[in-house]
DNA sequence: CTCGGGTTGGG
DNA sequence: CCAACCCGA
């Protein structure tokens, strides 16, 4: 008796069972197709992870490993490098073909690269693809046939191509045998680590519950309710207005093209041309999150510093007393601190709030964004190298092309998005008794600040702004 | 080649 | 009403 031809499937930001393109190709071929998840610790031990996400992908790993074994399948989990590894077990294992997802960043493209070669000279087949993209790189072009650097022309184009449906997900599944599994121990395949094992730390909440089905409850609650208010409800940092399905795209916890097939089904349910607005500002949100994963690719210098040539040589402060009052919610600017709590609290921070103090930290405190994206991605539960790297090339006016100097007011900013002081009260608790004019504008009075044992202002905003519009007058132009 | 236009802003 | 220069058609 013999089994099936065996396939595996690499699992590495495409944790879910359901709208796998790559994974339901493999089943076309076989109904023996194996997962395999690899705790790579050149990953692991980056200085710039954050155990909030190592705990949330645990967390999907596991729904995951449940739900191979409900199909009847195996998930594997392994820990070294995937360029040894991935090739070891596909020969061990005498695989057909081992199938994986592309990736736009310079180190996953770099180690494919190399697991690849190991296959290929092994003789074992290799079959790829895009899916967590709704159009890869390679279907976005202008009329000159090169990749887009603005995002508005390419938003033009990407909405008109035709959108791919979800791929079905497989109903049963072969696992290993017996002997297989022993086989693969003996190559090192482990049971699934808890992110304790790991070493990373978290007891905070999850502002998303890890695993495919708490993202899927997401996106259907999102999009059955608060997608039709969106386009305002958005803005305001203190209301749930928000999608929150940002984790689950970074691990490809949810398919991409599911979460559009759900936009497009609340677009055809709206009422109102409102509605139809703040739908389609969310499809372009996530046509954002497509935009700078483009870019990445296109442009891999952009993860090692500003594209704006002048910008490497801008003479940043980079003062240390500032950016740790930055850090820990100290800086004296209440919607500034109260966003940085939210972010050391919870591993999220609202989007408009991300703005804000990444304005503050490049504008008023004259601190390169490498450090603020750094102290992002060592935070964030949906730290995703592509998207934090753009918004802050964003912020810091160092992107595709110059923009003119966007420097937020953190009081007007405050007055317009947070007017009543919610947001700020619920992450500074210590200020709950000020006044909201003063929350607002940051004007506390002294005496205050010494009771409630809040920082004066690090910086005066309107000096700051000055200053840093006279370094840029002089850089760029001087 | 010209020319419209540019995420969410500030004063 | 100033952003401020270049992308993209």
């Amino acid at each position: 008796m013999t089994s099936p031809p065996l396939r595996l499937f690499w699992h590495r930001r495409d944790l879910r069972i359901n709208d796998n393109t790559g994974l339901s190709q493999a089943c076309s071929h076989t109904p023996r197709v194996v997962g395999v998840f690899c705790l790579d610790p050149a990953i692991l031990s980056r200085d710039d992870m954050a155990p909030v996400r190592i705990h949330y992908m645990i967390g999907s790993l596991q729904e995951l490993q449940r739900s191979y074994e409900h199909l009847g399948g195996t998930l594997l989990i392994v820990q070294g490098s995937p360029i040894q590894l991935i090739p070891a077990l596909a020969q061990a294992l005498n695989v057909e073909a081992v199938h994986w997802h592309h990736d736009v960043e310079v180190y996953a493209k770099e180690r494919d690269r190399q697991v690849v070669n190991h296959l290929q000279a092994r003789g074992i087949k290799v079959e790829t693809c895009w899916d967590q993209l709704m159009h890869s790189p390679d279907q976005v072009y202008t009329q000159q046939d090169t990749p887009y650097t603005v995002y508005s022309p390419f938003w033009r184009k990407w909405v008109s191509l035709d959108k791919p449906a979800p791929v079905s997900a497989p109903t049963h599944l072969l696992g290993l045998t017996a002997d297989e599994l022993e086989q693969v121990k003996q190559l090192g395949a482990i049971a699934l680590p808890t992110a304790k094992d790991l070493g990373f730390h978290w007891d905070g909440p999850f502002v998303l519950e890890p695993g495919e089905r708490a993202a899927k409850n997401q996106l259907d609650g999102f999009t059955a309710q608060a997608i039709y208010d969106y386009g305002e409800a958005r803005n305001y940092p203190g209301q749930p207005g928000t999608a929150l399905l940002s984790p689950a795209l970074k691990f490809g916890v949810v398919g991409i093209r599911q979460i559009w097939a759900a936009s497009e089904q609340a677009m055809a349910a709206c009422n109102s041309d409102e509605a139809r607005a703040s739908v389609q500002t969310w499809q372009k949100e996530l046509a954002w999150r497509e935009f700078y994963q483009h870019v990445m690719y296109w442009f891999p210098e952009l993860e090692a510093g500003p594209y704006r040539s002048g910008f490497a040589t801008f003479p940043w402060e980079n003062r240390l007393d500032y950016f740790e009052a930055w850090c820990q919610g100290q800086t004296g600017y209440p919607i500034v601190d109260a966003a940085m709590r939210q972010l050391n609290e919870t591993g999220w921070m609202h989007n408009r709030c991300r703005m804000i103090v990444a304005s503050f930290l490049t504008k008023d405190l004259v601190i390169q964004p490498q450090w603020g994206e750094k102290y992002f991605m060592q935070h964030l539960i949906d730290g995703d190298v592509s998207s934090n790297n753009g918004g802050w090339q964003w912020s810091a006016s160092s992107g595709m092309d110059p923009k003119p100097l966007r420097i937020f007011n953190p009081a007007s900013q405050a007055q317009k998005f947070d007017g009543e002081g919610e947001y700020i009260r619920q992450w500074l608790p210590e200020l709950r008794g000020i006044d909201t004019a003063d929350l607002l504008t940051g004007q506390i009075p002294p005496l205050d600040r010494q009771r409630c044992d809040y920082p004066a202002a690090i910086v005066d905003h309107r000096v700051q702004q000055q200053h840093f519009k006279a370094l840029y007058q002089r850089h760029f132009k001087g």
